[in-house]
DNA sequence: TATTGTTATACTCTATAACTATA
DNA sequence: TATAGTTATAGAGTATAACAATA
């Protein structure tokens, strides 16, 4: 077989051809914040979705399983083991609902409401550091512009 | 089991205690970018990441394995099964080196050029289309900011 | 010895269907 | 009949280790 490549070298930035989309800009940035957010919330034994969930309880306590899971836009099935795994330490427990016993209402107790303020603090404290390269403008204008377009855009 | 919860009507939006997070915007918009970008690409049997690594190949043909995965910050394992998928479509070819046997050189065929020009198009046209809520300003501020962000943090 | 592509594998994430108990 | 929570499961996506060929 006939060599008719030349091997280039390394280029600074081979993906520059993918760098007049929106979606790549936003995917690349978003796996070096999540990588820094795990690491922020693996101190408290969280993952990010069971920040949220816990956040949202804390938040607005008696939400339902299907809410909470329609909030975090999960699937119910896969709030389950979220649910459980937060209940199994006694940071939340499912509280039954007199009106309709199928329901649970989600409902902190005040280990997870401690937890739930410390990490919430960390986190904080995690996109203050990651985002120290950012002006505080363009810090509020991502997050502007990120929300109008979740609240603006049509599907 | 005593009650001790009412459950409130559903909330407008339940996760407003986590809008203060950046990250958990940029997630939030990317999974309905995500989503929209899925449904173009598919008319093309293509997913994100084929789409990704053909237009890199197109546009800096000759990469290796190794360097293509680490522009698209993905595992050289996971690679192969992509890279065999673009071949198996005649869309790209693994040339060999001859300075180095061990290395694939990653070129497009004329059917990958042509693809890769026709799905770009299509991509192009998604995003002009999904961002249609935000001003040209507003897009332009999001795309330099989050490149910004990827160059400037300090990881 | 080290690197490239590859295989195998395990672990997480996500999506779907079906079950139960209630309504 | 329909809904809430649950279980089981299958499909992606992702990460790690080890191997053969080559350097």
């Amino acid at each position: 077989m006939e060599d008719f490549a030349q091997v280039p070298e390394q280029e600074a930035e081979p993906d520059r051809h993918l760098s007049t989309f929106i979606g790549y800009a936003m995917k690349r940035a978003l796996s070096i914040v999540q990588a820094d957010f795990a690491k922020t919330l693996a101190e408290y034994d969280l993952r990010a979705v069971s920040f949220s969930a816990l956040s949202i309880i804390v938040g607005e306590p008696g939400l339902t399983q299907t809410q909470l899971a329609d909030a975090l836009q999960i699937e119910r099935s896969n709030l389950v083991t979220i649910i459980d795994e937060l209940a199994g330490r006694n940071l939340i427990v499912r509280a039954p609902v007199a009106q309709d016993r199928r329901r649970h209402a989600l409902m902190p107790t005040t280990a997870g409401k401690q937890l739930a303020a410390v990490a919430k603090a960390s986190a904080i404290e995690h996109e203050r550091r990651l985002f120290a390269c950012l002006t505080d403008e363009e810090r509020a204008e991502l997050q502007r512009i990120l929300q109008k377009f979740r609240k603006d855009v049509a599907l």
